[in-house]
DNA sequence: CTCCCCTACCTTGTATGCAACATTAATATA
DNA sequence: TATATTAATGTTGCATACAAGGTAGGGGAG
C-alpha cells in the first residue's frame, strides 16, 4: 500500500470512529510531517480524498472535511437506501442462498458489534456500525458500490457529527441482526424489509435533526451569567 | 474550471464518443504538451480519473484507460440496473409529477439523441445514449447517483469498445423515448419496467459478446495464406 | 543464426523551491 | 479610541529537477 493510500485511508477510518471532527483543518504541511513524507505525497491522497467528496480545499487556505448541508444529507440518505436495498432485492432475485463463508464473515462482524458496544468503545462502535453496511455490499457481490458505500458512509457520519441526532447504537445493531438472520434463513423479502426500515429510520431522523450551534457552548457559558460576570469584570477589574 | 478539471472531463467525453481506444496510452509529457501546463496538473486530473476507477497506471510504464473484464463488467450492469431502476422506485415512491421543467430537458435530450441518430455521427450518437442515463439521474434529483452513474456509463463503453457487442443505437434510443413517455404520463411503474427491460438487454449481452482479439487482424491475414507466405519467403528468399 | 546481456532511453515517482494569495497582527492616522 | 492601511506570516498552487525503474535495441558470445 503506498504511503498516500495510507494516508487517505487513515483519514477516512479517523472519520468514521468519530476521532475527527468536521472543522478540522488539514494542513499539507502537518500531515507531511506526520507521515514522514512530501507535501506531494500528501496532495495525492487528497485529491483522492476530494474526488471522492470527503474533503473540499479552500484556495490557499486549506483542506477541510465536507460540510453535509441538509440538501446533501438528503440526497445521500436517498442514496444509501437505493443502493443497500437495491443489493439486497437484486440479490434476492437470483434465487440463490447466500454462501455459508459470506454468512460466517457477517456473523463474525456482528460479533464485533457487539463487543464494542459491551466494552462502550464508542469509536470502534461508530466504525463498526458504518463499517457493516459496507461489509454486506461486499458479501452482496459488488464491490464497486460497496466502494461507494464506503463514501457515502463517512459522509453520514460528517453529517450525523454535525447535527445533533439520536444516539441508537444498540438499535441500528439489533437491525443489523435482523437483517442478517432474515438472510441466513432465505427470508429475502423481510431482509429488504428490514433494511428499508432501518435505513428509513435513518431517513426520519434528518428531519429531526437540529444543527449543533459553533456557538452553543460559549453561548451556554456566557448568557445567562453574563451580567454575572459583567459585575465581576466591573468589579475586580485588575 | 480548472486545468486540470478540464483534461479530466475532455478525456470522458473523448470515451464517451468512442474518440479513444482502449488501448492508448495516456502520457503525462504528451498531454502536459497538449494541455499546456505542468505534468503536475496532469497529474492531478490522472490520480482523479484513477479514483474514478477509469484510468490505472502501470508503475513506470504509463497511464492507461481500465481494462475491464467480465466480473467487472457484471457488477458494472448490476450496479447501473440497481441504481437507475432504484432512483425511478424511488421517485415513484415519492408519488409526486415530474416537475415540468426536467420533462421538457428530458424531451431536449432525446431530440439531440435523435439528431445523432439521423445524422449518423457515432461519435455525438454513443456520447449522447449514454449520457441520457446521467441526465435522467440528475432530473431524478440525485446529483450523487448521477455522477456515480457516469463514471459507470464510461467504464461501460470501454468494456463494450473492446468486445464487439451487437450495435442497436436505435433501439436504445426508443427505449429510452418509452422511460421517458412513461414518466411523462405518470405510469411509473411502467417507467421502472421499462428501464429494466432496457439495462436487461444490456445484461443478456454481457454474455452474448465476445473478446476482441487483439490478434485478429494479423491472425485473419497470416492464418489461411500462412502456408503461402511460408512459400513465398523460402521462395523469394531475398 | 540464435539467444542473452547490457546499455541508453523513456516513463513515472517524489521532493523541493518559489509564486500567489488569504489571513492576521501591528501601526499609523483621524 | 476606533479605524484603515500595511507588513508579516502561513497556506496552497504549480513547475521543475532529479531519482528509480522499466523497455527496447544493439552487440557479443555460443
Amino acid at each position: 500500500m503506498t504511503v498516500a493510500a495510507s494516508i487517505s485511508s487513515k483519514i477516512v477510518e479517523a472519520i468514521l470512529s468519530q476521532q475527527l471532527t468536521p472543522d478540522s483543518r488539514l494542513g499539507e504541511s502537518e500531515l507531511a510531517a506526520l507521515f514522514n513524507c512530501s507535501r506531494t505525497i500528501v496532495r495525492e491522497a487528497m485529491l483522492d480524498l476530494s474526488a471522492r467528496g470527503i474533503v473540499t480545499v479552500s484556495p490557499r487556505r486549506g483542506w477541510f472535511l465536507t460540510k453535509v448541508d441538509a440538501e446533501l444529507a438528503r440526497e445521500l440518505y436517498d442514496a444509501r437506501q437505493i443502493v443497500e436495498v437495491g443489493l439486497l432485492r437484486h440479490f434476492a432475485q437470483k434465487g440463490r442462498p447466500l454462501e455459508q463463508h459470506l454468512l460466517l464473515r457477517l456473523r463474525a462482524h456482528l460479533a464485533e458489534q457487539q463487543a464494542a458496544l459491551a466494552e462502550g468503545h464508542v469509536g470502534r462502535r461508530s466504525y463498526l456500525l458504518g463499517n457493516f453496511h459496507v461489509c454486506l455490499a461486499e458479501c452482496l457481490g459488488n464491490r464497486l458500490l460497496a466502494e461507494k458505500l464506503r463514501d457515502f458512509t463517512v459522509l453520514t457520519t460528517l453529517f450525523t457529527m454535525r447535527h445533533q441526532t439520536p444516539s441508537d447504537a444498540r438499535m441500528s445493531y439489533e437491525e443489523h441482526v435482523s437483517v442478517v438472520e432474515a438472510l441466513a434463513s432465505g427470508r429475502l423479502d423481510h431482509a429488504c424489509d428490514c433494511m428499508s426500515d432501518h435505513l428509513g429510520t435513518w431517513d426520519a431522523k434528518v428531519h429531526m435533526v437540529r444543527e449543533v450551534d459553533p456557538l452553543d457552548g460559549l453561548r451556554r457559558a456566557l448568557t445567562p451569567p453574563m451580567l454575572e460576570i459583567r459585575d465581576e469584570t466591573s468589579e475586580g477589574k485588575n
